[in-house]
DNA sequence: GATTTTACCTAAAACGTTTTCGTTACTTAT
DNA sequence: ATAAGTAACGAAAACGTTTTAGGTAAAATC
């Protein structure tokens, strides 16, 4: 009933506890006899070191937080499924908060992930995270943080992005190389560091080809979230607005959709009177119709890839050497569908 | 740097670790002067507890385990959501490891968990999953265990399910009102109960209106998983071998969806020449076209349900009370769409 | 035969809490 | 003045492990 401990082995064997710590570790100053005669009962007792007292001792949980926005999302559940799997390499545990892009929210996260004593912590920003003390703190306490896809770039720590200013560069420059002459832009949310990248690399596509910037054609979210109707309502904004648009470039793929469906509702033409260039690559823009083009960024490995740092600065950390905070940008690709014209 | 322990508080105020332990759990037996003194001190050296000590003390970790088949995955990413922000009220914390369908790593997670000492584990089985010792291995330890979904009826623990049988029932009866006279089942893999209970279903109502069961009807995912490319393998073949047939109950909506492809590949009209309705009510079947008649399956509130229940099992266990294994079964909603005829 | 080396083992401290059981000093009742 | 009661505190054990610093006997060296 209870868990076996090393004591009751240690009495079991009528040797002490020491003893059979250490020939379960493989000290070198245990007889092979002994060492066999304890991992034998070990086994049949089915022992367990109790994680706590291991814990207590060592100072080292071999468990990571992991702060996220949101989990029922496409591109974070992928983040999530890549960090855990790369953990199981290397026997850490994963506990899963989610800030659901609260500020306050991800501040009580981090505390409660510090307070039960993780040896690091990944994280993405909440959009409305503007102020970073609670980033600081966890590394005021040496404690490894590495923040990945929407981060602070004040904060001093590792960080796994893509290059969301580039990826809408290209994006934006399919739209123009397919033949579009006036580009609309749907950024989503003000704040993230993503949607100013974003909203950049459009507009800076746009100057480079010699064409007009024009303000009013950049639609901001209202409800300050990326989401199915938020398309849908600036789809039919723009549509009123601006039927001379051409083309847009929007933040996510899930908006793309909603202003897909509007338009379909509206009777206008994708790609022949709209081009539209998503952002993500959800699944579902693989599947619906038309099927939407968009940059494809790596959730899975950019999650692994988030985790594999944090696990470098925790070991470097524990040797005493710690790491140089690093910047790994992830590479994006543009995947051509049915929504643009082929060029 | 280092963490603040009681014994620095105790040395800073010249008392002993014992009453500033008291103090901060308001014990009866500390002075209001005391416990005002102590708890201003830890607030503003900003004392955290060590959670390994307290745990290897009190023999409880505040942390749940989570094993399931998939987290990239629209239902156990509602449900993922559910769990911890039910967990998160009563300050629990959830760590969640993934089977990816395979028994063995099921198997090695729970271990995992097990000997992380975890209060509890919730689990929703892999496809493959046909032995249950490592299931009774949990429930041997006295361990609360409450499974959900993708269940083992044999197991004796707490669940929390939804009819699937009587959904598929209601599902197969809408095409059979919407006026189909020749419907398919798409099953996908033999094997969880989830499949065996919606194909029971489907039969049930067939007989149930004098229709004829015809077993060639039925098509099995050969992947043994259910695909998207599924939905389009199965949605030709039917094409080929039954031209006659005009409704499908389709076990996922994902796997409906890759059926509608293949159809509007094929020109086949929906509704018109082929009803369909899938299962789970998936985001994406909400937005796509034409959007999906579907069970409403609440992911979210089947992880706050399988919390809670887990929750209670575990505060039972505490007070030497331990509860009776209970099923919960959650209602779902025929969600009537674009892709069955109005009835 | 005395000394060093080697092989194997253990006692004890430490990690930071919680909790039981006292102890002390004071107040109140007799 | 003595007994009884109360308020406030603390010593110490315990949770289960890891690791340091010995310790003892046998084997090897001179």
């Amino acid at each position: 009933m209870k868990p076996v401990t090393l004591k009751e082995i240690a009495e079991k064997l009528n040797i002490s506890v020491t003893t059979v710590s250490k020939a379960l570790k493989d000290y070198p100053d245990v007889s092979k006899k002994t060492k066999a005669l304890v991992k034998e009962l070990a086994e049949t007792l089915n022992y367990k070191p109790n994680s706590f007292a291991v814990h207590l001792r060592t100072k080292e949980s071999k468990t990571i937080g992991l702060v996220i926005p949101e989990i029922v999302h496409h591109f974070f559940s992928s983040v999530i499924k890549g960090i855990i799997s790369e953990a199981e390499k290397e026997g850490y545990l994963v506990i899963i908060l989610q800030s659901n892009e609260s500020y306050e929210l991800e501040k009580k996260q981090i505390d409660l992930l510090l307070s039960h004593r993780v040896d690091g912590i990944l994280i993405s920003l909440a959009n409305g995270t503007a102020d970073f003390k609670h980033l600081n703190a966890i590394l005021e306490q040496d404690k490894p943080l590495v923040m990945f896809d929407k981060i602070a770039k004040l904060v001093k720590c590792s960080k796994v992005i893509i290059d969301d200013q580039k990826a809408a560069f290209i994006a934006t420059q399919h739209l123009i190389d397919s033949g579009c002459k006036r580009i609309a832009h749907f950024r989503g949310p003000l704040l993230p560091q993503n949607s100013i990248d974003r909203f950049l690399g459009y507009k800076k596509a746009l100057l480079a080809n010699g064409m007009e910037y024009d303000p009013r054609l950049v639609y901001l979210s209202d409800c300050g979230e990326n989401s199915f109707d938020d398309g849908k309502v600036n789809a039919a904004q723009l549509y009123k607005d601006h039927s001379d648009v051409d083309g847009i470039f929007i933040n996510t793929d899930l908006v793309a959709i909603g202003a897909i469906s509007e338009f379909q509702k509206l009777g206008v033409q994708i790609p022949e009177e709209i081009s539209i260039v998503g952002f993500s690559n959800w699944f579902m823009s693989s599947v619906i119709s038309p099927t939407i083009t968009t940059i494809d960024q790596p959730g899975y490995v950019m999650g692994q890839t988030a985790f594999i740092q944090l696990y470098k600065e925790i070991q470097a950390l524990k040797k005493g050497t710690p790491l140089q905070p690093e910047t790994i940008t992830l590479e994006t690709a543009l995947i051509k569908r049915e929504s643009t014209k082929g060029s």
